[in-house]
DNA sequence: AGCACGCCGACT
DNA sequence: GTCGGCGTGCTC
């Protein structure tokens, strides 16, 4: 009996049920190039076809024990799937109930010939240098929060709220980058990496401007979506190689397998893009959470703000805050709407004074909360909600004396009449961005009007007189910081249908705060209570606690672990059952629903359940929902070929919210 | 997804 | 005795 080389392989394939590793037999011809972590083609005999996968684990097994197939072929001799990633990838899907294929699609790229060629004719460049001006600058920046270098060092995980004003006085990076970027250094000069995950774009140039201006540029690698195929596979080799390095990017970069990991520093994290949208939907501070239970590194959640999925962890005492020495804050100036004010009023005298007190040496910000001219139409006859024809959507308006427009299809409204009273002219209700920006036009003749939304958003405004109308995360920068900001709207934002619309608010307030320049007047209008409190003291942290506990009462998330079944109402039934036969510190009241979807066309009749947790009861929910997927996976395919409806179920776990209309 | 296998009824 | 339709289960 001889031995023969075996390869464990994991599939590149959604399909819950192929979710595991396979065994196939080497060839001799490829057992040069057939390491692990290599991507391979291998034959799916029962599907009748062959698929890629990467090979986790090689072993020797005797030949008679069982027939095996053969690895069809070695993709890449390059070994794209180090050991620690597949088991990160394992346990991020294992805790959300999906499959570690589809984490690793998000971090691996595609191979790329011709990228791949000339990273290996390239020459491999040496541990980056820190210079000494750099170490010393990232050791001063870094003692303005007491004790931070010696928890980088140890691995801590901490929550910190970020400086509004530059760490090192006169410089271009804000002070988040600064910290980031001290951070990143202080763990460069001990020879390891680190990985910095911010939401979006415009905050992945601010960092690596700063990045590059404090002298890392060498050690920096960018990954980020929006490159191109082979520019995202070169720097993904480059994250592979055994030197440190600086990893900065979107919600993925998480996952990076760097050199030495030192340090995951999350930036902002109630920014709902670092929550991945597809399947299984991880958000990029669960996946950092994970990573730390199997890889020593300190671990950063950092902003202006403090969410409550945050402060839960800070209160359990898994997270310690981080605080700075001389905390700053922005002047916050709660100013209230009177009654009957319009028009130009929405804007109070206060603010308004300030206003115009400012915008005289620089850019002032408004900010407000929907773009466009007017958001929505009312009949002027009977005052009911102006509706579109075809669909039933609101009506908005582009500008003064334009045919209305569906919000919900974008039809164009021609020849409009009310559907309950027969009227033919409407009333323009609130104000866009660009209706705000006609009134302060008039408002402030001679001042330049800049307009910044998500549609067209500005990334910075000069230092020159200007007043910024931006919608809420579309706000530009300015250099030296606004000479004043007016948050506009705060009572109607509170007025969306979200459950956690409070803390959003926050995020959204401390955001365009941070944006002030020191001493700036920042005016939150028309919000008091508890939250204004929050801003104007600046005490987020403290708001996040209430709310939480507030949360708690409730068995809301993130005090508890939410999960989503959805598909035809058969199919979450048998899952909800197999659920409260696996979990059984499940509560009756822990399961909502099933209701029927709002028809959105593809999944017309589907129905949707909640099921609730505590986090002690989690693995074993993950693992009944994983099960039951599997289960409907398999069953599915039957009443299909029956003619039936389509029978597959949707799993998600960790919704944000409980409301069930705001769910996307 | 796509393929094999096995059970059962209908025909040579 | 054996051909083939269809439901069921699996994929190394």
């Amino acid at each position: 009996m001889t031995a023969r080389r075996i390869a464990r392989v994991l599939l590149d394939s959604p399909l819950p049920q192929l979710d595991r590793l396979f065994d196939y037999e080497i060839p001799d011809e490829l057992a040069p190039e057939a390491h692990e972590g290599v991507r391979v083609r291998v034959p799916l005999r029962a599907a009748g076809r062959i698929v890629d996968g990467f090979i986790v684990e090689l072993d020797d097994e005797p030949s008679a024990d069982r027939p095996l197939s053969e690895v069809e072929s070695v993709i890449s001799s390059v070994p794209v799937l180090p050991r620690r990633l597949y088991d990160l990838a394992r346990k991020v899907a294992d805790r959300s109930a999906g499959s570690a294929s589809d984490i690793l699609r998000l971090v691996v790229p595609r191979r790329m010939v011709r990228a791949e060629r000339s990273w290996q004719n390239a020459e491999r460049a040496g541990v980056p240098e820190v210079s000494a001006s750099t170490a010393e600058w990232a050791a001063t920046a870094l003692a303005s929060f007491p004790g931070a270098a010696d928890s980088l060092t140890r691995g801590a995980r901490i929550a910190l709220t970020a400086p509004t004003a530059p760490v090192t006085p006169g410089s271009p990076a804000p002070g988040w980058v600064g910290i980031l970027a001290a951070a990143a250094a202080r763990l460069l000069v001990a020879g390891r990496s680190s990985i910095l995950v911010v939401p979006d774009h415009r905050d992945l140039d601010q960092l690596e401007q700063g990045l590059i201006a404090h002298g890392l540029g060498e050690a920096l690698i960018r990954t980020d979506a929006a490159q191109s195929a082979p520019a995202r596979y070169g720097a993904y080799l480059r994250v592979l190689e055994p030197t440190p390095s600086i990893v900065i990017g979107n919600r993925s970069a998480v996952y990076a397998p760097v050199h030495a990991l030192g340090l995951i520093a999350v930036w902002d994290d109630g920014d709902p893009l670092l929550r991945e949208p597809l399947s299984p939907g991880v958000h990029a501070r669960d996946a950092a959470l994970v990573r730390q239970e199997q890889e020593q590194f300190a671990l950063v959640f950092a902003g202006f703000t403090r969410t409550t999925d945050v402060q839960r962890l800070v209160d359990i005492g898994w997270v310690e805050e981080l605080r700075a020495a001389r905390p700053a804050a922005p002047r916050v100036v709660l100013t209230p709407l009177r009654e009957g004010e319009t028009g130009t009023a929405r804007i109070p005298s206060a603010a308004f004074t300030a206003a115009r007190e400012a915008v005289r040496s620089g850019p002032v910000l408004v900010q407000v909360s929907r773009p466009g001219y007017a958001p929505v139409l009312a009949c002027a006859e009977c005052r009911h909600p102006a509706r579109c024809r075809a669909c039933g959507g609101p009506l908005h308006a582009g500008a003064r004396g334009a045919t209305p427009t569906c919000s919900a299809c974008g039809r164009r409204a021609e020849g409009w009449t009310c559907a309950s009273c027969g009227g033919a002219r409407f009333l323009l209700i609130g104000s866009g961005s660009r209706r705000t920006a006609e009134e302060l036009g008039r408002a402030f003749p001679g001042i330049r009007i800049i307009v910044s939304d998500a549609d067209h958003p500005v990334l910075d405004v000069p230092e020159t007189p200007a007043l910024v109308i931006a919608t809420r995360g579309a706000e530009p920068r300015a250099a030296r910081g606004y000479r004043a900001v007016l948050l506009l709207d705060g009572e109607r934002m509170l007025l969306a249908d979200d459950l956690r619309i409070a803390e959003h608010c926050l995020r959204w307030w401390s955001n365009a705060a941070a944006l002030a320049g020191p001493g700036a007047p920042v005016h939150l209008v028309g919000v008091a209570g508890a939250l204004g409190r929050a801003l104007a003291t600046w005490s987020q942290p403290a708001f996040a606690r209430a709310e939480l506990a507030e949360r708690a009462e409730l068995r809301m998330p993130p005090a508890v672990r939410v999960a989503s079944l959805e598909g035809p109402r058969p199919a979450v039934e048998t899952a909800l059952a197999t659920v409260r036969s696996d979990v059984p510190g499940l509560q009756a009241s822990d399961v909502l629903g099933p209701v029927p979807l709002p028809t959105t066309g593809s999944h017309d009749g589907d129905v949707r359940a909640l099921v609730r947790c505590d986090y002690h009861d989690g693995p074993a929910l993950a693992r009944s929902l994983r099960a039951a997927l599997v289960a409907a996976a398999l069953r599915g395919r039957r009443s299909r070929s029956r003619g039936g409806a389509r029978a597959t179920l949707r799993i998600r776990l960790d919704l944000p919210d409980l409301n069930l209309e705001t769910q996307q």
